[in-house]
DNA sequence: TTGTACGCGTTATCAC
DNA sequence: GTGATAACGCGTACAA
């Protein structure tokens, strides 16, 4: 059986083919008993738009390239996760370009992707849009930054100074040494973050306004097993009662997993602030900091979208504050 | 300036819109010399097809889904490589989509981009065929798998089991204790990988044939800093002159940053065969194991373009064999 | 508020 | 071999 088409619905509702377009493009002129027998109609058939036909009439691709850096983390799922959400309702497709290498990126530019497929880009992590200009022959198409400073485009980032900050303003408030973990930059190969350094400035910084010192601090990879050597490492050294913060939420809990082995009464003997509320966080009565990372996704995708809606001006910027959740272990 | 169609190429080359068609999509019947002028022009006018009209004439979608583990690795880069050139000389799109998470599959699933996006889908790694068949409605289009394995649908894949046993057979024919490390398999946070259990497989198997003893092994995850650490407890405990096989350059690498430090001479005191030839290997002298990863995207490509060419028949496998590359170390 | 008809840039099917 | 021309499915201006 064909899959049916606009005319199918429009048919079957016993309306035109522009009545079917104009609701499924939401437009304001259309009667709400017609909206709703043409609604009725599309889920009963089981229609879905033909996004080719539509791009080819339209005249645009209803396409957004996403390009980001390849590093399984709850951070990046649940970015996508606001992108997607918002851009769907928009009815604009997401392309995701996970940039695996400096290679990819040429293989990027290279294909006629760029000229066909986007109408906008969004870029996670990093500022490529020096690289990309300088390549790029006509389509200048908007942009917007994630997680990324520019002044030149729209971008939208976590505050992480501000992160660090609560983190120390709150940890200042406790008893105890306070003693602090970091992650090595060096997330993928070939690029590097500096959120871990913005979340150690904040912290220092509230440290210092409250007259606080930081006894000793701790660096690890980005991974479970270094996650729990340096967990170990910091309880051997450490000088109880004490507080920790653990700047990612990984080493938080290597540290909650090591304390348990030692006997050491988390809350009290071991105070530990995480960062990220990964899933786990509640149930292991984790405090830590929660960041809005949904919300931001979703303001990118607003900020691209008043753009391709011809929105002018001058570059926007919308900094996204980390939130304290406090739980248990501190 | 509008962007030129098919309209101009073919005006231009004093030719109708159907031979400008032909010549794009190589049909044989085109003469040598019409097909000269019309791609002559086709470059002065910078024509590109549009592949959204191209989709909606052709009423296919000219685009392959790529559903693959976001790892960060030589593996993938290259192995997208190979997919991304086979199918865009058959001038087909790829469309990536990275499976950061559970929740990411259940978002592909239920985007219309199944129904509309793809033609055909490659699956690497992981399985997935068995969680959308359940869910596919209809659209069960061709499938082929990378680096997996499955009886019911084409499947392409390196034999690890080979290269561990040439890893052994060459570890055999060198004087001194033989030792081995390993990768733990935890890759990312919710599939695992049975490639280094392969790898084992076929190197203990060698060494048995040949009568040769292991001394002992040892586990490393897959980052530098623990590859590091585990370089320094072999090399403590090794007795020399001995042979590692380290099964993957990673660990290879940091055993001969290990074993500078310490003044071993590599290739005498200690041998080291690797696994992956990454890009650095050879300036290091490494004697690895190299994998032809790209040949393997690109059968990958062909199997999949003759599924949607109409070809019938059985499952077919293509198992692709490492080869051993003897340089300085081992 | 709604229906009709045209156009988008290709591919495919005819005749020539 | 090659040139018209009819689809493909949708958006949209225009008329009603």
């Amino acid at each position: 059986m064909r899959k049916p088409t606009i005319q199918d619905v429009a048919r079957a509702a016993g309306v035109g083919v522009g009545t079917v377009s104009r609701v499924l493009n939401n437009h304001p002129s259309v009667k709400q008993a017609t909206r709703e027998t043409v609604l009725r109609l599309i889920t009963e058939l089981d229609y879905t738009p033909n996004p080719h036909a539509r791009r080819i009439a339209g005249g645009k691709s209803y396409t957004i390239s996403v390009l980001l850096p390849v590093v399984t983390t709850e951070f990046y799922v649940r970015l996508l996760d606001g992108l997607e959400t918002a851009f769907q309702d928009a009815r604009y497709d997401v392309a995701i370009f996970p940039l695996l290498d400096r290679s990819r990126l040429e293989r990027y530019l290279g294909s006629h992707t760029l000229a066909y497929q986007a109408d906008g880009l969004v870029m996670a992590t990093y500022n490529l849009t020096a690289l990309l200009s300088e390549r790029r022959l006509r389509t200048q198409q908007p942009t917007v930054l994630v997680d990324a400073h520019s002044d030149n485009v729209d971008c939208v980032y976590m505050d992480n100074v501000a992160g660090g900050r609560l983190a120390g303003e709150h940890a200042a408030t406790l008893p105890g040494h306070i003693y602090a973990t970091w992650v090595e930059t060096e997330l993928d190969q070939l690029f590097t973050t500096r959120v871990f350094e913005e979340r150690r400035n904040g912290f220092l910084a509230a440290l210092g306004a409250a007259g606080r010192p930081l006894k000793a601090e701790f660096t690890s990879s980005f991974d479970s097993l270094a996650a729990r050597n340096t967990a170990s490492t910091l309880l051997d050294q450490a000088e109880f009662p004490c507080v920790v913060f653990a700047s990612a939420d990984l080493l938080a809990g290597a540290l909650l997993d090591e304390a348990a082995l030692r006997g050491l009464e988390v809350g009290r003997d071991l105070r530990v602030i995480g960062y990220d509320d990964q899933p786990w966080a509640a149930s292991r009565q984790l405090t830590t900091l929660h960041q809005p990372v949904e919300s931001m996704g979703h303001e990118a995708a607003s900020l691209l979208l008043s753009r391709l809606g011809g929105h002018k001006g001058p570059p926007r910027v919308r900094k996204f504050l980390p939130r304290l959740v406090l739980r248990g272990t501190a």
